[in-house]
RNA sequence: GGGCGCGUAGCUCAAUUGGCAGAGCAACUGACUCUUAAUCAGUAGGUUGUAGGUUCGAUUCCUACCGCGCUCACCA
């Protein structure tokens, strides 16, 4: 029998020992009069004496984290909310049984206690107890209390476990939380309608990536998971819902990495009579207040960088410039803003980039307004460490962007970029029906090209076009990748609280409970 | 999919040139009524990821497979 099967028959045991004393094994509740963290916050500036005068009575539950019995009394540390407090359990102050059941406590379990407020000897904030109730055992032996758990996987696949013995993991959380809460707030004071579109697509639209399949029995149809809620929300713009937005999944049957999930959650938002322009400037508003409501500044650390999210450091430069700006000196001079037009010009740019030692892929075939979103990849991501608004990007990988009145071959997008990552994608929608038709042909040329990533044709969206969609602008926000930013998590995983992982390969039976 | 690395007790980690598989925590027994990485005495816990190979002898070297991590590619 492996040795964690072994404690678990024993904790069984010791469950029975604790039915024999009296107690219920797993009872329903528990009445307490404060949290841990509530008796932290309040009691922790008193002193010994102010506690000793006016005796502070409590009832408080919590999860034994150490435990250490010293004949006939003990000490425990109970965690709650991440927050750990200090009992003090004397056989003269719970009777014989209560100290009978202490003796039959594990690290895990979770206990009330009652008593009253005190400080030990030491000075430590403690409850001197007069009664303990037993709430749930731990039948699983918890990692080592110094190194807590480390290994990657476990921690992933056993989010639980890990949460229990990493604050710092569940900080994340809680920050992740307050972060999709504030966006929420931001929004809704600005007149947005939050609303919930379907999962479901019969045609994966809305951006570029490769669906999940899935299929409907009763009426016998294919579904895909969506990729993305926008042809969706633009139909409400349609419908008369000015200001909307949809925080939720999107799912794209794609690689992973340490910015991809494939599940992951986007805020997408649209808000009509404005352009790229103003969806920009709701956007930064709302990124600034996330990360002041989430860390309390505006500085944010990012690995051995700082990012500083305040207003007046956010660049914005158009991909043109910024492939400019950031052009390698071993590519040699610096191209014309006017070489990115052509085939000819933006093939010798990759010859040169590619001799400067930079990996770009390259297809001839391929638009060039493609190859010059490749070349914008290669040479300047990289650098966009501080929070930086790209924009104008090129029609053909675009086709739901507006075009520039004066350069149709460019549109009125943007893209926010900050830890060199993409979070945000925003642009002028595109509301003209028969524009939006040619856009959504030429996508199927790239597909019959061999691009089985490119936008497929959506007449029901044409159609909703066709009624009238009032100008507007739109964006995309990757909610994931902005809380890795927020807690200076380097990998999605650690920002998702169960990360897609291989399935479980079968292990030994587990002990089983006939 | 390619490259690199890792896989030893429930957890965190050792094991010299290929030579008896170890420690701490957790667990069990006992002592201990202000401890806090409690302490003290003792006990138990291993198919060294799996399957082969080389060798007198393999945790160690080789091959394949499985799993995980990092990285590159793919993912606008």
């Amino acid at each position: 029998m492996a040795l964690d099967e072994q404690i678990y028959e024993l904790r069984r045991e010791k469950l029975k020992q604790i039915e024999a004393l009296g107690q219920a094994t797993y009872p329903s509740k528990y009445e307490f009069t404060h949290t841990i963290p509530q008796i932290l916050a309040e009691f922790l500036p008193k002193t010994a004496e102010e506690l000793e005068a006016s005796r502070v009575n409590v009832r408080v539950a919590g999860r034994i984290m150490a435990i250490r019995l010293m004949g006939k009394a003990g000490f425990a540390h109970l965690q709650q909310d991440g927050q750990r407090l200090q009992i003090y359990v004397k056989k003269d102050a719970v009777g014989d049984q209560g100290f009978d059941l202490y003796k039959l406590l594990d690290l895990g379990d979770h206990i009330g206690v009652n008593g009253y407020l005190f400080r030990t000897r030491t000075g430590e904030l403690s409850v001197h107890v007069e009664a303990i109730t037993f709430l749930a055992k731990d039948l699983l032996p918890l990692p080592e209390k110094w190194h807590g758990l480390t290994d990657v996987e476990l921690r992933y696949r056993q989010r639980y476990v890990d949460l229990v013995m990493n604050p710092a993991v569940r900080e994340v959380f809680v920050k992740r939380t307050r972060l999709v809460q504030s966006l929420r707030r931001y929004l809704d004071g600005q007149g947005f309608l939050e609303v919930e579109t379907p999962m479901m697509h019969a045609i994966a639209g809305g951006a570029v990536a490769r669906p999940f399949v899935t299929h409907h029995n009763t009426l016998d149809m294919d579904l895909f998971l969506r990729i993305a809620p926008e042809l969706y929300l633009k139909r409400l713009t349609v419908g008369g819902f000015d200001r909307v937005y949809e925080i939720n999944r999107n799912f794209r049957n794609e690689g992973l990495g340490w910015r991809w999930n494939p599940e992951f959650t986007m805020l997408e938002a649209y808000q009509a009579y404005t352009d790229y322009l103003g969806i920009m400037n709701t956007t930064q508003g709302a990124i600034e207040q996330a990360v002041l409501d989430v860390t309390g500044g505006m500085k944010t650390k990012w690995g051995d960088e700082e990012l500083d999210w305040s207003h007046d450091n956010w660049r914005r430069m158009t991909m043109r410039e910024a492939i400019l700006h950031f052009w390698p000196d071993a590519a040699g001079a610096k191209p014309e803003i006017t070489d990115f037009a052509a085939h000819e010009p933006v093939k010798a740019l990759v010859a040169r980039v590619r001799g400067a030692g930079v990996h770009l892929k390259y297809d001839a075939a391929e638009p060039v307004g493609k190859t010059v979103a490749n070349l914008f990849e290669a040479v300047a991501e990289e650098h966009l460490l501080q929070p930086t608004i790209i924009y104008e990007f090129p029609t053909a990988i675009s086709p739901l962007s507006k075009q520039k009145p004066d350069e149709p071959d460019w549109t009125e997008r943007w893209e926010i970029y900050a830890g060199k990552m993409e979070i945000a994608n925003g642009f002028s929608e595109l509301n003209d029906p028969e524009d939006q038709r040619s856009r959504f042909e030429g996508q199927l040329k790239e597909r019959e090209r061999g691009d089985d990533e490119a936008h497929q044709m959506d007449e029901d969206y044409i159609r909703a076009l066709s009624y009238g969609m009032p100008p507007a602008g739109g964006v995309g926000v990757g909610v994931d990748r902005l809380a890795m930013l927020l807690t200076d998590s380097h990998t999605i995983r650690d920002v998702i609280l169960f990360p897609l992982l291989r399935a479980e390969k079968p292990g030994p039976p587990e002990p089983t409970n006939p």
